[in-house]
DNA sequence: CCGTATCCTGGTCGATACTG
DNA sequence: CAGTATCGACCAGGATACGG
């Protein structure tokens, strides 16, 4: 592979067996859902998005833009105004992952409670040590 | 923090502020959608996981099956004969982030050739000099 | 305003060897 | 059969500084 590491995602040597591995690949970046999200409404400035997603350095939101872009689930379009002006929007694709990716918080907002549960039940079953620290 | 590195996913220090990244978070794991979708048909035993998940070293299989009890997503049941025997099962949860799942997966199939040909054409776009190689 | 380049750290996973 | 323990590699992502 003579190609340098741009930071951009590489590509895989053994193809995916499992189609949803290969989704979640796409999206399971720390900050690709957030952006697909934030940009659901419309177009949207590079800066809006680095204000809107919190934590998010600036080097990640460039990077991750970068794939959703290569991906074709993000179109980038620069204004050469001065200041210059890039705004990127989702393309029908992305729109319906993200509606998809709304089923997903669906669940997790149903279940949260119970996961949350769990998590304590199971920890304090295994550690219960720790519970006098 | 003073439990020691088990292998079991760390809690997180700032509590997720979106939803749906708490939902990948638990599924992003390169083999807990792999487990899910093996799971999904009924009990299943270890070292059926194991031959059925291609690539899956015994670690991660038992990393990844932890993991997912915790959240209360697998039950773990140990029939005592000899040898042993143990049956993992989707809880009714899981069963339905599995439905959900499957629609990210059709997102993926209707749409893995659009992807392909995205990232071929970004790719060339970038790097014609790689071509005559 | 919108990036890129570099350096560095910690978490994830694979390989391997050992156990009830 | 169904795990655990240990070590090491690799890379995603954070911090920081610079550029058009």
């Amino acid at each position: 592979m003579s190609q340098r590491n741009t930071g951009v995602t590489p590509q895989v040597v053994n193809a995916h067996a499992c189609p949803v591995r290969e989704v979640l690949d796409r999206v399971a970046g720390k900050w690709s859902v957030q952006i697909l999200v934030a940009a659901a409404q419309g177009p949207i400035r590079f800066t809006e998005l680095e204000r809107g997603i919190e934590g998010i350095s600036r080097r990640m939101l460039t990077l991750t833009l970068r794939n959703l872009e290569r991906d074709g689930l993000v179109t980038r379009t620069v204004y050469p105004t001065v200041p210059p002006r890039v705004e990127y929007e989702l393309t029908p694709v992305a729109q319906e992952l993200h509606e998809t990716l709304q089923r997903l918080t669906d669940w997790a907002e149903r279940n949260r409670v119970y996961i949350a549960e769990a998590r304590a039940a199971y920890d304090v079953e295994r550690q219960p040590e720790l519970l006098d620290a």
